[in-house]
DNA sequence: GCGTTTTCTTAAACTACATTATTTTTTTAC
DNA sequence: GTAAAAAAATAATGTAGTTTAAGAAAACGC
């Protein structure tokens, strides 16, 4: 069934009942994405947060003279938008993108509002969920001034191996704030 | 009276009667540190999550060369711990320390655990809080990718000018993830 | 208030990573 | 399956930020 992976990943922190199993189920909206489509463009309301389903999708931002800066990846079971925009209801910093073909499932704004007023567990859901997000950015955030690009290439491997596989070394460069050109170099020197 | 701050704090995003007030605040403890006071030093459980009523703290990380990276400042009305070992009640990766006399409000993992139990709105605060850590995490990370050390130090003096005014020059450098001596220069290139 | 310690500044030499350009390899489109 | 396009590799040159060192200014301890 296409919603199990949802209720699985809800159930990790929180559990539902029938009704309130239903009542969730029925304010996500479920769509299909071809691979390398845009599902979110800066400047645009970003409206969604959004639950993955299946596939792959990165966030990222580009600055004014057109350089990318990888934010965020997610596949299957993660929950990703441009949270600031989405909480503000502002047009989007980020752009999300699929890299795989995916299904994806959006929760409004509106209607994730509405949720936590009528199953205020979700606030804990959601509560657990922005925790584990702010814990993995400020991570981050001390590698990123801490470790040298060679060091967090390893690591993001390490971390994240699916996601290393499905994505181009340009995207991992743009996510670890290298050059494509640089990568390549770490990537040559491992066998000295 | 020394608890309207913390009060003042939480009723931005939940508002809570007399006797959600008065057992909110049996939980607290409320410390004197004089200035240049560790709170929290690495290695050490991190049992609590801290409110500054007053003074200044500053969350780092220290490398095994010694090398430190300053992770966030706290003022006035901030909530600050190491949030990934706060959480998972393991050893801290940050230090904390005072960087003025401070008071601090601190919260047990244990006694918040409990008042999510006790006063589920309290899922709703943290959620918040949790969500705008998040969000401010993300934009560094952004910031730190697509920016020059110069441009984010003009950014940093715009948002946190008190913060700006009260730390040390190599603090900011710290933080900015660059050394004290070309953070001199960018501040000797301003009057070209 | 004064000596000591820490911080800040300046400057020269150095390095991690960027840029530009070219070639090779992989992916995509039909 | 093949041509075209995109990505990856390699290499030379350039630069933002580091390191080291030394002097000036500010903060600290008593």
């Amino acid at each position: 069934m296409i919603e199990n992976l949802v209720l699985k990943n809800i159930s990790k922190h929180i559990s539902l009942n029938e009704n309130e199993t239903s009542y969730f189920l029925s304010i996500l909206e479920e769509k299909k994405y071809a691979k390398k489509n845009i599902i979110l463009q800066e400047g645009e309301i970003c409206r969604t947060i959004n639950f993955v389903q299946s596939g792959t999708l990165r966030a990222f931002y580009r600055d004014p003279e057109g350089k990318e800066s990888t934010i965020m990846f997610a596949i299957s079971d993660w929950w990703i938008t441009d949270m600031s925009c989405f909480i503000n209801q502002q047009p989007a910093m980020l752009n999300i993108e699929t890299i795989e073909d995916s299904l994806i499932l959006h929760l409004k704004k509106e209607d994730l509002d509405e949720l936590y007023t009528k199953i205020p567990k979700f606030e804990r859901f959601f509560r657990i969920i922005m925790q584990n997000a702010y814990i993995r950015e400020q991570i981050r955030v001390i590698q990123n001034l801490s470790l040298s690009a060679e060091q967090r290439y390893y690591i993001f491997l390490e971390k994240y191996p699916q996601v290393a596989k499905q994505v181009r070394q340009k995207q991992i460069a743009s996510y670890l704030g290298i050059t494509p050109e640089f990568l390549s170099m770490i990537r040559a020197n491992k066998n000295k």
